[in-house]
This record gives C-alpha cells, sequence and structure tokens, in this order.
DNA sequence: CTGTTAGCGCCTTCAT
DNA sequence: ATGAAGGCGCTAACAG
C-alpha cells in the first residue's frame, strides 16, 4: 500500500511515478497518439495506482475545453422536459460531458440570470426551450461564442440551432382531426401562453385552421390553465358553464386533458359521447385516463437524443444538422369520437 | 460603445477601468465587507460596462471551492426523482450553486463511473439514491473529503448523511393497513429489487409485518415490476393466473398500481370490490386512476428542499442535519376497501 | 481598507 | 517521441 494514496496525486505526481515528464501524462491522457506504447502503459499504471483524478477546472482553463453542457428548462416537475433531459444527460455521458441543469419556471428573465450562471461556469454549449428569449440572454451567447440550441420548436436564429417541431403545425393538426370527424363547436385549453411561445404558437395554429375551415375566431373559445391536473379541471368547469358547450375539446398538454377528462367523470359527462377530448404531448398517463386520450405525440427522448449528437458535433458536422423538425403523430385513442353532422 | 466589449472582460481588465488592484476586484465580488463603499460602486459598474463574467475555472482552482453539486439518480424519467432533482435545484440556485445531474439505471457499478467524473469536475458534495453503494464509491468520496447524502433512505454510513425515509417502515405500514381493513390474502408487486436497496426493503417490510401478524411468507406471493404501467399490468396478469387470488395488492410504485388497475379494467375484476390496490409514491397519477389510488407518500419535494439546506449549510451546522427521517403518510382513496371477515 | 506577490493544476508551444 | 518553460484567470497571503 502506498502512502501516496493519502493524499491527492496531481498530474506530476504521476509523472515521478512513471518517470517521465507532465508533459507526456498530460498526452497520454488526453489521447494523443504519439506516445510510445511502453510509456503509455507505465503512465496509466501510475495514475491507477496513485488514484490520480485529473483537476476539472484545471483542464478547463487551461484548454479552454470544459465537457460541460448547460442546460435551461422551464421545470423537470413535467414529464415532457424531464424525459428530453434524460436522454439528452445519457447521449452526452457516453462521451463524458455532463451536464448542469438549471429551471426558468417559465420565466425569461430567470432564464437568463441561470444562462449568466451557466456561462460563468465554462459551459461549452447551452440547450434551451422555445424560440423565445431575452435579447440579453441571446447577445451573452453569440459574444462568448457559446453554442446554442433551441428546443420544443422548429424557429431558430441566424445562428442557433433548432432541434424540435413546429407547434403551429401541432395546433393546425390538432384542429384538422377534429373538424374531419365532424366537430364543429370546439374549444381550446391552451397552457398559460404568457412567456410561452410553444404554447402560443399551437393556439394560434388551432385557431388559424379553424378560421380557414369557415369556423370564426369568435366562436372557438380559447381558455389557458397550468399544467397541472387541477388546472385541467378548473378549466373545463368554467367552459362548462358557457352557454354554448363545444363538442370537443383540444388540451395544450395531456395533463389539462387527464384533468378535463376527471372534471367529466365527475359531473356526468360522456367522453367522447357528449365530448371528444384530444391532448398534447403522448406522456405515459394518457394510458391512465379513462377513456385512454387521443393526443398529439412529441417526440420528448428522441429530442434530448439528438440534441446530444448536435451538441458532441464538430461545429463542421453541425451545418448539416442546425435545423431539424422532428415528425409530429397523432394518436388516436378512445377520448374523441366522430359527431354526426 | 466601449471598444472593450467585443472581447471576454478579465479581472484585470475590471480592474484597470475602475482604476484599482485586480486583488480589490476580487474582494468586491466576492462580497467582501472591507472595501470601501466608494471603490465597491466603481468596480460593478466596470464589472457591468465591459460585460464582466468571471471565470469559474479559475475561480474553482484558486480557491477550491466550486459551487457545484453533484447528483447520481437512476433515471429522470420517473417523477419520483425528476421531482426531487427539481426542488433540491431550486433550493440550490437561489445560493447560486449549480448541479451537474446524471443517471446509473439503477446500476451502482455506472453510478460509481457517474460519480468519478463528478469528483474530476470538483463537485463540492454529492446525492445519491439509497445506501448501497460500490465500496469504491464510497472510498472515493471520503478520500476526497467530499459531503455526500443518501436520498430515499434514511439509513446511512457513519461519515455520510441521509436524508430521506424509512422503506422497511413504509412496507409495513402498507401490512398493517391492509390487515387492519381485513385483508388476509395478500400479494406483492415490488420494484426490481436487484441493486434497488429501497425496493427491497419496502418488500422485506411488508412480508416481516405480515409474518408477525400471522400470515406465513409463503402464502404471500411477490413478484417484481420494472416501474412502468405495462409492467404492473404484466405482474397483475401473472399474479391473477394463479391459483391463490389476493384480495390486495400492494405495489411498490403508483406506476405498477395504475397498471395493475388497468388489467383489472380489461379484465373486470373490481376495484376495491374484488381486489384492493395500495401504491406507493402519491405521484400525480395518483388522482388519474380509477378509483383513484390508495397509496403512502413519499416526500420527494420536500427531501430535495431539505437535501438542498443540508448542503448549503456550513460543516458545523450540518451535524445536526446528518440524519433525517421524514414522515411517510397514507393517503387513503378509494382503491382500497374492508373485507368482511 | 488596498496593493503586491505568488501560485492553484494543467496543457501547450517550443525545443530537442 | 519526449522534456522544459510559461501562463490560463483568479484569490490568498502578506504587506502597508
Amino acid at each position: 500500500m502506498d502512502i501516496d494514496e493519502s493524499l491527492d496525486a496531481k498530474l506530476v505526481d504521476v509523472a515521478k511515478r512513471a518517470g517521465c515528464s507532465p508533459a507526456t501524462v498530460s498526452r497520454v491522457l488526453n489521447n494523443n497518439p504519439k506516445v510510445g506504447l511502453g510509456v503509455r502503459e507505465k503512465v496509466l499504471k501510475a495514475a491507477a495506482d496513485l488514484g490520480y483524478v485529473p483537476n476539472g477546472s484545471a483542464r478547463a482553463l487551461r484548454s479552454t475545453r470544459s465537457r460541460l453542457v448547460g442546460t435551461v428548462i422551464p421545470t423537470l416537475d413535467h414529464a415532457i422536459y424531464a424525459t428530453m433531459v434524460n436522454s439528452l444527460q445519457a447521449r452526452l455521458a457516453e462521451k463524458d460531458v455532463s451536464i448542469i441543469i438549471s429551471t426558468s419556471l417559465y420565466d425569461v428573465d430567470m432564464e437568463l440570470d441561470q444562462v449568466r450562471l451557466l456561462v460563468e461556469r465554462g459551459v461549452e454549449s447551452i440547450v434551451l426551450v422555445g424560440s423565445i428569449h431575452r435579447p440579453e440572454t441571446i447577445a451573452l451567447l453569440e459574444q462568448r461564442k457559446i453554442a446554442y440550441v433551441f428546443t420544443y420548436t422548429s424557429t431558430s436564429t441566424e445562428i442557433g440551432a433548432a432541434i424540435g417541431f413546429d407547434n403551429e403545425k401541432a395546433g393546425r393538426m390538432a384542429a384538422r382531426y377534429l373538424i374531419d370527424i365532424g366537430h364543429t363547436r370546439l374549444a381550446m385549453i391552451a397552457g398559460i401562453t404568457d412567456n410561452n411561445d410553444r404554447a402560443a404558437a399551437r393556439r394560434d395554429g388551432f385557431v388559424a385552421e379553424l378560421e380557414r375551415q369557415g369556423i370564426a375566431k369568435a366562436d372557438v373559445t380559447v381558455l389557458e390553465s397550468a399544467y397541472k391536473i387541477e388546472g385541467g379541471r378548473n378549466a373545463m368547469k368554467r367552459l362548462m358553464e358557457k352557454a354554448d358547450r363545444p363538442t370537443a375539446v383540444f388540451c395544450g398538454s395531456d395533463i389539462i386533458a387527464a384533468g378535463v377528462i376527471k372534471y367529466c367523470h365527475e359531473n356526468s359527462i360522456a367522453v367522447p359521447g357528449d365530448i371528444s377530448v384530444l391532448g398534447f404531448d403522448n406522456l405515459e398517463i394518457a394510458e391512465l385516463t379513462t377513456p385512454d386520450l387521443t393526443t398529439v405525440e412529441v417526440p420528448a427522448r428522441e429530442m434530448g437524443t439528438i440534441t446530444g449528437d448536435y451538441l458532441l458535433a464538430t461545429s463542421a458536422q453541425r451545418q448539416h444538422m442546425r435545423q431539424r423538425e422532428l415528425p409530429l403523430r397523432l394518436v388516436v385513442r378512445a377520448s374523441t369520437a366522430p359527431i354526426a353532422r
């Protein structure tokens, strides 16, 4: 047993033990190919013997490569984000890149603060959600030449990347489906659109498509709800208290839809008999409601993986990956039904 | 507009512009109280003008305080962990501490790899899940003097901390409740207990308490399932195909319970008429099943906050916080019912 | 209260 | 293929 083990070994210590210079140890550690095979092995053994752990800060300071990625998402308390981050992390971990996560609570000012902190930490790139941010946020990133990716959107700036889907198209898809199966009296319970460009775009797409199909904007009730079961339930209550009840409701998230269905149960409103309910996200809970939820699937897992691929790519490769619109898929289950015309 | 803004300003640049020494700037930035008010303001203004962002790596290297915390959880794809991490992150962010998250997929070897990487990144402390880890993991942490916390458990080592709850007690609580309402033919669908001391402890507590109450171990069927709706459903199928059907099932997680109830629906088994279903976690989905799920509430959010408090405390304060057993609460809803004796 | 001096641990020219 | 030397940006002694 070595005395050395009790202290935190440094690169010089490894060099001493391996009988070579620090520079050589550094080369071995960084997989620099031009190192003699014998020396390389001796170094590796010495490092293992000493329980050597490189100092990331020193490394980052010297080389300006931190192997750190930052992420600012609204919250981890919503599966749609947690799932994306999960797969992003998994992909990055394969290449020993670590991820710092922070949350903004859907607040662009808080997002800016978090981005500042991430920049301070020396992250090489940053993953954001949506395409609306404080100008200062983007300016900071550009100025420091930190790569950034917008997710859950396909709208990018000239410089950043966007990996996600078209929220407006998603809204239109929902509208078209409900119209296709015969509904004409429609409503939407969107997420909170303030500070949330994705929620707003889905609403706009939905309303726009309905209008295109001859349903006046004024005839479409649009409410908003937090992404909580309770929120959906309360919104549905408000909706049902109105005079002109719709025959179908498009919800900005499956969570909201679950609350809507819950309300319907409690008030003996048949789903889809009296009212069709269409969700968004295709979370695992979409198969827990009774009836199972028809919904638009958001490829959250895939988004995380692809974002990881992008971040791991060289800047040359990135050019071809800067814009990625993932397909949306309508998953028809049992919460929606055609209506007689 | 300043020319200086185009380059990344460093601490020296701020000093020059403020007309003082780098040391003074450093003091201001670190809220060292003994700096003249006038100078302090001048420095702050200079920093703002230059868009100065401190270099965290240099800071960490010099001061050995990285303001970085590491976390290794099984997965972010399970709300019970995502919720905890969410509140942990929120608490740490209040004090500008960042959190690096990595996942182990319930594998202690992978956990060790992730911990090594976190140590390399210079985290000041590490949050782990459960109390079973590779000896190397703990040895590394101890040797580098990195504080660590076990969560979701109340079993700690002599040196580390534990902030969570007693899983065995939880299992016993479940058993007692079901017996109290008259059930004698019981089964459990636990999570995968391999490499998961929490799942194993809940199972052991459940079985032990039943035994104490006169129900032989051999009469209690215990199956295991992944934490997925599908897993719970399949496990329930296996359970129902056995000759001696239980009148109550305790599930290792609400997710599993949701799958169990789903199976019951599909096979016209009344819940709780034919069979009572008891969940664990009290996730948001516990109010989505039909009927609503009776379950044992795990204080995930609170655990994150308290863990954050612990990590932000000074080592002196920590002494009193090293062992924290949070109370478990049985939430009775509609999926369980008394049985006639 | 403020400035000067000296590195933290590593990587990266530049030599050899 | 390997070594020597310098410095990345910052903070901690120590002076004054």
